[in-house]
DNA sequence: TATATTTATGCAAACGTTTTCATGATTTTT
DNA sequence: AAAAATCATGAAAACGTTTGCATAAATATA
């Protein structure tokens, strides 16, 4: 066969109209069991698929969710993407997956091809987006859902805020502010004082950003200061990652802890003071956040912040479908999601 | 706006047809120089997004390339995946992505939906698939690609062949057998001869059962042989793996060596000797297949062999597109790519 | 039994494109 | 200068659906 069976096809074999046909493949119910018995058989006899882009050209959903994450290497976003197609199925949707590499222009490219594919909605992650983008969506009605980090509308950075208005979109996800903010606690809870930190980097990832503002808010509260020379930015690679630690435990006096912005980071930073003869947590404690594959096997264990992708993901798909259905007026929702402790082996 | 702007809209305000204007995004060069100017500032002016959903019913392509693989988690596919979106965009396509748990009929699920969405080609990982995949697939002629794993038209295995030729699609990968041969070879080579084997569970994988051909009939030309105790199969999950490592290690005597199916495995493998105060490579050497993330960073860092996934992602894109474009009865093709053995630390 | 309601169906218009064909304008060749 | 070839364009049909409207059949209500 060359061409695709149409609903056409169907509808003769089945002796009824395209029409009603159709309405069986939408509205089950809205057609007598003898004729839907009739068009299930012909549909299957001449293995009739839908087309959807046609639907789409007669005011119908493309049943497409486009999403673009910054990067799909180091498992980061797998967990999350995973749990969100699996959901995503559930209502027969499919997502048009883009990466960015955190850089906000080819968000807005990929944005863009979603547009054209006639997306029912987008999903991005974290809140810090080109406005064309927010622009590009709103203006054909797509709903956006800003997943990973919870937007913490009381933060003072105005354009910020701003955005956040403007694209009128829906958030879930954890406030990375009180996840930093917990990370240097647990950390200062076992006593140490000279405590180091490796954030990430923050270009195109205000989750980075906010952490370490938790960070330094805890830090700070428990009158610790944090030495310029104990304080850096890693990219979100391992290679870079253990440069900068190797770095930092050259230094003549070594800090009792480190924290890291990502448990990436945390693995480097334990690697490293291996490679350097330390032992953890004896010499050196290493604080992750993320709680990402490995962590809790590797030797030793990674003590580090459970970040829920999976249920960020479940919730996601659901308030997605929810958003492209429902009324547009409806008003923002904005769901933050616990985080967890895991208390292993690298922090004592 | 509600609405998003039109072909119509723009044709209206350039002073021309909706057919030139059609015709100046995908053939620019057939239209007048001036003509087109005004047609780009009119579209620039109200924002015109094609509708490719529209474009499609009317035989054009919908520039979706539909890909399934086993997992996201674990970055195995990562690097994959990221090329290929990557040079997809360069040929100005999107693509669609589900993952299917290693299970044929999810994979089955997703086709169909992609086949809904009226995607150009579809990517599947290895040549193991459900004869329904394939003919959904060919009775619409959607072009199929199968990545990863170079098809070996000469194995034994009759369905497997029977499959390959019904579904006559192409394939880019690695040959998983000479992969499992040249892991088994290193290990030899160093001198083992007590060495164990844990491969990767076969189901819905052809990938692993050919690596493990291989590793057996490097070990058998040897004139080594593997007894059944130290013969294990594990799931892709590092919790899985270390049970089974653990279990393996707490035996009365120990192998020299482990051939671990891929690197989650050897992963596991390293930390499970490590929790039972083993030294690697001193007391065990570990080998693992597929260079992923960490592998070189780790202490000790692992010996293993590196698939060149970003290489498949690259061809992979340049081939599909070339099929979706070209004459439908070329000939198929077989790339096979090179692998690389990574000598590191964990094998002496 | 007559009327009102519900259920099931078909006809035909609409969706936003692409593309064939025809036509007139321009350029090239003779 | 006429004929031939090329170029640029628009009108209209087509793509495979969905859906508003109308109608016929079946059922419920009076």
């Amino acid at each position: 066969m060359k061409r695709a069976p149409t609903i056409h096809d169907v509808a003769i074999i089945a002796k009824t109209s395209t029409a009603t046909v159709s309405r069986f493949f939408s509205n089950p119910e809205r057609v007598n069991k003898q004729t839907a018995a009739r068009i299930k058989a012909a549909a299957d006899q001449i293995g009739y698929i839908r087309n959807r882009a046609a639907a789409a050209t007669r005011g119908r959903r493309t049943g497409i969710i486009g999403m673009v994450v910054p990067t799909l290497e180091s498992s980061i976003f797998a967990e999350l993407i995973e749990s969100l197609t699996g959901q995503l199925r559930t209502h027969n949707q499919t997502m048009l997956l883009a990466s960015n590499n955190y850089d906000k222009a080819t968000e807005l490219e990929a944005v863009k091809a979603f547009a054209e594919q006639g997306v029912d909605g987008v999903i991005l992650i974290g809140g810090d987006h080109d406005p064309q983008t927010i622009k590009v969506l709103s203006s054909r009605s797509i709903p956006l859902l800003c997943v990973w980090n919870h937007s913490r509308p009381s933060l003072e950075k105005e354009d910020k805020k701003q955005s956040l208005i403007a694209g009128s979109h829906d958030s879930i996800g954890i406030d990375n502010y009180d996840i930093g903010w917990a990370a240097a606690n647990h950390v200062i809870a076992h006593g140490h004082t000279d405590i180091a930190c490796i954030f990430g980097k923050f270009e195109g990832n205000d989750r980075a950003d906010d952490r370490a503002q938790g960070i330094l808010g805890r830090l700070s509260e428990a009158g610790l200061s944090l030495p310029a020379k104990w304080q850096f930015h890693s990219s979100y690679e391992l290679r870079n990652a253990s440069i900068i630690a190797t770095n930092l435990l050259g230094q003549d006096n070594r800090p009792s802890a480190i924290i890291c912005g990502n448990d990436i980071i945390a693995f480097a930073t334990i690697w490293a003071a291996q490679k350097c003869g330390l032992q953890v947590p004896d010499d050196l404690s290493v604080m992750g956040i993320g709680d990402f594959q490995g962590a809790a096997e590797m030797v030793p264990a990674l003590t580090t912040i459970r970040i829920p992708a999976r249920i960020i993901g479940r919730l996601s798909a659901d308030r997605i479908v929810e958003m492209i259905t429902q009324d547009q007026s409806a008003p923002l929702r904005h769901l933050k999601v616990d985080f967890e402790i895991k208390q292993r082996q690298s922090v004592a």
